[in-house]
DNA sequence: AAGGCGGTCAACCGCCGGGAT
DNA sequence: CATCCCGGCGGTTGACCGCCT
């Protein structure tokens, strides 16, 4: 069963906003502050929703918001991040001061998607085209995996972080391995986190010469800005993770649609998702790399200048 | 000049997690 | 412990605008 309505919505306005509603609404939040959003409208004199005016002040009114384009190093930053936390579009515009989740999200869909697509780069896998169906052909002749969803609801709701990690090597272009999400492994494996390649052919990564499986610790132990910055995204989430209170925040992929979030009631694959994320984290806490993470987020050099850059790519303007 | 078309972006919608009661 | 309510999030929609034919 849904929340009902927040509001009447016989009663309230919707559409563009006028600049009067503007100017009432910035005098209430500059007077009263924000919070409380539902009893705003009425106190402001809006006749609008509650949502409605916390949406246009976070998206507009709201001080120290950049209104004009994305520099190189705004899209460079939304590139790398979106590939190790997928559309996390709230955790990804707060790497950004002055943008909004709207706008990032905005952005990518009119703009930066259509630039890594027209550089035969998957926007929301962040790999090679070419790979990817070469994948496809790989996975078609695997065995069917088990059902993740007890609902059926999220099936395609697999963990960003465990993508993503393999991930921060692809955005570095570097061509790692084909790598598939993260099967759900049998729980005397979850600690171990081993990813089985689906493509032993794939051009050289850490390990990808030594056998069909590689765990995630040799990525973090072989290639230091891969483990800085699969530890940047674990630290991210980490992050939002004990904000958010811990279940829920770590599902839904980054292409999943239909309201795929959150882990819901908390199905065996999910469980096993978090436990992989788990072992991840220990792994990341006896490297010690995680410390890199705030240095490397305060130099923009390191996305300029990082082999993931997106000047190495050629798509800048 | 006008209609079609695609791109952009502000706004809405539905869902979720968490705090309050 | 259960329920309600609020704020937040991501996906989607639709109005607007500029370009093209």
């Amino acid at each position: 069963m849904g929340r009902p309505p927040c509001c009447d919505k016989a009663n309230v306005k919707k559409g563009p906003w006028t600049p009067e509603e503007d100017a009432k609404l910035l005098a209430y939040t500059s007077t009263h502050g924000t919070g409380n959003w539902t009893n705003v409208p009425q106190r402001a004199g809006l006749k609008r929703c509650g949502k409605s005016c916390r949406l246009r002040y976070t998206n507009y009114l709201r001080p120290n918001l950049k209104h004009e384009n994305f520099t190189q190093e705004e899209e460079d930053l939304i590139v790398t991040l979106h590939a190790m936390l997928g559309s996390r579009w709230s955790l990804i515009a707060n790497q950004l001061p002055g943008r909004t989740d709207n706008d990032v999200k905005n952005y990518w869909n009119t703009k930066l998607s259509k630039k890594l697509r027209q550089r035969g780069i998957d926007p929301i896998t962040h790999r090679p085209i070419a790979d990817l169906m070469h994948s496809i052909g790989a996975l078609a002749i695997r065995p069917p995996q088990p059902a993740h969803s007890p609902n059926g609801g999220s099936s395609s709701s697999y963990l960003p972080g465990p993508a993503a990690l393999p991930l921060v090597h692809d955005v570095a272009y570097h061509a790692a391995g084909i790598l598939e999400p993260p099967p759900l492994p049998p729980p005397q494996q979850q600690q171990q986190a081993v990813i089985a390649r689906v493509d032993a052919d794939a051009p050289a990564s850490p390990a990808a010469d030594h056998g069909q499986q590689l765990k995630w610790s040799d990525f973090l132990a072989d290639d230091a800005a891969a483990a800085a910055a699969a530890s940047e995204a674990q630290q991210v989430l980490g992050q939002y993770h004990h904000e958010a209170g811990g279940s829920g925040v770590l599902a839904a992929g980054s292409s999943s649609a239909g309201g795929g979030r959150g882990c819901g009631d908390g199905g065996g694959g999910d469980d096993g998702a978090a436990a992989f994320i788990d072992a991840i984290l220990d792994c990341d806490k006896e490297t010690g790399v995680d410390q890199l993470i705030a240095e490397l987020l305060a130099d923009p050099a390191y996305y300029a200048g990082s082999s993931s850059s997106s000047s190495e790519m050629g798509w800048g303007c």
